[in-house]
DNA sequence: GACCGCAGTGTGTGCAGTACATCGCCCTCT
DNA sequence: AGAGGGCGATGTACTGCACACACTGCGGTC
């Protein structure tokens, strides 16, 4: 061996120490699949410097404490390769917010009074002017921001409209408010079918609730069903805080924790 | 189909919205190997309960977000079966610091000091000291004004507690926030038993935000996972939005109408 | 010129499934 | 009541990944 750089044998000798199982075969594998791309002597030897050294260190950690797939563990290389450390999902274009249309200006101030009404609080406010608002489908894209494409696929999956409307609405403040939101939930990167499990849990918790009020609503009493109203909103408040105590508590392990 | 428990297929169809990649033969295959042991009936058919539902869930994020193969699943799985949390090797958690506390009295004031601290926002507060408080099971019923038989039935529907934990504690500050609310539950005519659904949704909505964040915390960059923290924050506040949403609009149709 | 180390190629192995093929159960429609 | 059709169960074979092992041939050194 002429000039500098270590022979494969010289490398498996110096990770053999780190990392038990690494064999010559194993390091000629990790070149075959694209992953190091030790330097040739003339006559076809691979001579290797630190930096594959490193690189290989940096492999066998990935697999061996990380579990790491090699095609995983080659993107985050050529990303690093790239200069990018950053390794989120999709790019995420941003689409222009903020700039407000001329005609739907009507709409997008409905929207913003909705989601000021509701902002900080807890309760239902079930007796508040969602309902009266009343959208067709064009006003009601351009109060959200949305594609008709994306309100078509939040009806498919149950997130405004009611099962077996009219596609094209009307909608109330309700879908106007779960649209807004779940707009931006879109630009985080969900998909549409993500946001079915939302509708679904919706359905059993209602299902839960009437059970709960049905004995009041009997009575045909009317304060009687103000008084439903109120518990209606009272339980609501408690699942609503419960349940956010779970959320925290797993996240938190998560976030923290791996 | 005789009685309860759900056949393959559904259990398919339940889990194809949360996992692309999921099939039937891969269903018999993870029992197969043992991770899974669905009931079956008289004729042989596969029968499984949610548990055993919430069981797939956890394998199959496991491996799509951490890509830990088959057999470190099923050794988290035997210690979880076996009574004794994950406990994932040589990372220790850290001795909780700071915020040190009296039993009795005291636990009460911490419960309040929470619920203020939370109270009036979406955000999450994952940062917050809710982690850091941790009550023996005594502390803990005098805190929420729970006898133990109720904590243990939270414990069984898993509200308070990690699956199998220590049935006699400790709690943190997050159990404290989420019994206070059930106990406030059970209180307006809710069982135990009802409140299990709440679990199980944020079992799935914390398996959806994985997915969003992983690919943020696989770069162990400290700026990526502050990142990853305020993305969680975002997208627990609008889902929790858009879900009260759909919640009233079903609800005003239910108190009005019918 | 023997011999060790490295090269390349080919075949084998365990894991994590997929793809059939075949048979049995169960619900529905007539 | 009986006939289908759909779903479910099992078994075998086949695939892709991540290597391990064996064999043969060449380079360099003593």
């Amino acid at each position: 061996m002429v000039g500098d750089g270590y022979t494969i044998g010289e490398v498996l000798n110096q990770l053999k120490e780190e990392f038990e199982d690494i064999t010559i075969s194993k390091i000629r594998f990790l070149e075959s699949e694209g992953l190091i791309y030790p330097d040739r002597t003339e006559s076809g030897y691979r001579k290797f410097t630190d930096d594959d050294i490193d690189r290989l260190r940096f492999i066998l950690t990935a697999q061996r404490d990380h579990y790491l797939p090699l095609k995983v563990i080659r993107e985050q290389l050529e990303r690093v390769d790239a200069g990018q450390p950053p390794a989120a999902g999709p790019p995420l274009p941003e689409p222009a917010l903020g700039v407000d249309q001329q005609p739907g200006q009507r709409a997008a101030e409905i929207a913003a009074a909705l989601e000021a009404a509701v902002s900080g609080g807890d309760g239902l406010l079930l007796e508040q002017q969602a309902a009266q608002v009343s959208l067709n489908l064009r006003d009601f894209c351009e109060a959200t921001g949305l594609e008709s494409g994306d309100v078509r696929a939040l009806r498919d999956f149950g997130i405004i409209g009611e099962r077996g409307d009219d596609p094209s609405g009307p909608f109330d403040g309700d879908d106007l408010l779960a649209a807004r939101a779940a707009r931006e939930l879109l630009r985080l990167g969900l998909e549409p079918r993500h946001l079915r499990m939302y509708r679904q849990f919706v359905d059993r918790e209602v299902a839960l609730f009437e059970q709960l009020i049905t004995p009041l609503l009997r009575q045909r009493n009317p304060e009687a069903r103000r008084q439903a109203t109120r518990q209606l909103d009272k339980v609501a408040t408690l699942t609503g805080r419960m349940k956010r105590a779970l959320l925290v508590r797993a996240l938190r392990g998560y976030v923290h924790g791996a």
